[in-house]
DNA sequence: TAATAGACCAAAAAACGATATTAGTCGAAA
DNA sequence: TTTCGACTAATATCGTTTTTTGGTCTATTA
């Protein structure tokens, strides 16, 4: 039943959460989630593949909230803005899936780096697409588009640890970023 | 006698380099050196101390370095693309100062905190200094030149992550750099 | 006095073995 | 088809002993 795997993923996501995947035993799953240690394994093959899932549901998440993000801002200047502060905004509350962005013992899960890589990929399609219609609509101008929307992609990357990480004081961190798109927008080269 | 204290300094850098501090003994930093251990603590108070002297050493000899750096460029373009090229290019060698950035267990030494303190202090001043450099020739234009230091700092920082850490294929940092650093000049938006 | 180091100590870490948990299996039952 | 109690092998934990290691003391040298 569709509904059981659900409702196993949803409590399993909540203690991986707070305790992440080492100290979660799948006892409290089960217990959590009203049913017998053995029956999980008759829904997933291991506590690896129900973690697996929780992360690739969460990434689904993110995406989707990304684009109605996007969806909703009028201009390109705009959707990218939106775009990178929900982004932030989002992976700052998801200590569950962004623990897996720094936890040293997650890296050799390989479902973790193939979601990394595919969250990657996401991310530079989703911004070649807005400067693409940004350069349509003649409000940004650049050689290669592809190009940029990787090197954002990279600074993006680079940016989560000293924005989210570092970063004790989060109400400035809207602003951080506001500042950054700026000088980004508008280079540093006088016009 | 300095030149003593210079030659411990100087083997600690190597060891510390190749296996961490935990790693390190005082017994093998007194073999390689060639003297007893208890010498060791007549030129220093302890383990930490010698630490925070080869990081410090080793913060002044980048700092030194960048500076040339700079004052070789000519534009101030160039000078902040020497700044940076030279900064990420002599951080991906130094794995002693930067295994500093990464490694857990050292956040809690407080002179690590300070030296990296001291090197962003450092970083936007310097960066501040090209800026104004810019204005002045007419090819930088900006509202707030600190600012755009500090959120160029900021990247900086934070890129330090995917292009020293995760890039396996170092031959092509520098093209990335110079990518971003167009960016970075020009904007996105059509001029 | 300025340097050096061997011997020493207390504290921390590693090694070890016994004990307890836990991921995953199986067969029976609902 | 779905569920779970009972079981197992592997892994983690814990308490203890042993070893290592940072740091001190004191005698000796130059």
């Amino acid at each position: 039943m569709e509904e059981k795997k659900e409702r196993i993923l949803s409590v399993a996501q909540k203690i991986f959460a707070r305790f992440g995947i080492q100290k979660t035993t799948m006892d409290e799953i089960a217990k959590m989630a009203r049913m017998g240690k053995a029956t999980l394994y008759y829904y997933f093959k291991s506590k690896e593949e129900i973690f697996a899932q929780v992360i690739h549901k969460e990434s689904r998440v993110l995406k989707k909230k990304l684009q109605e993000a996007i969806s909703k801002a009028d201009t390109p200047q705009e959707k990218i803005k939106a775009y990178v502060l929900t982004r932030m905004m989002h992976l700052k509350e998801l200590s569950n899936y962004y623990s897996t962005l720094t936890d040293k013992y997650l890296e050799h899960y390989s479902f973790v780096e193939n979601e990394r890589k595919d969250f990657t990929e996401y991310e530079i399609k989703t911004l070649t697409e807005i400067l693409k219609q940004g350069i349509e609509q003649n409000v940004f101008g650049m050689q290669d588009v592809e190009l940029a929307a990787r090197m954002i992609a990279i600074a993006l990357k680079g940016l989560e640890y000293p924005l989210i990480v570092e970063n004790k004081n989060n109400n400035n961190m809207e602003d951080e970023i506001n500042q950054m798109l700026n000088i980004l927008f508008k280079g540093l080269e006088i016009r």
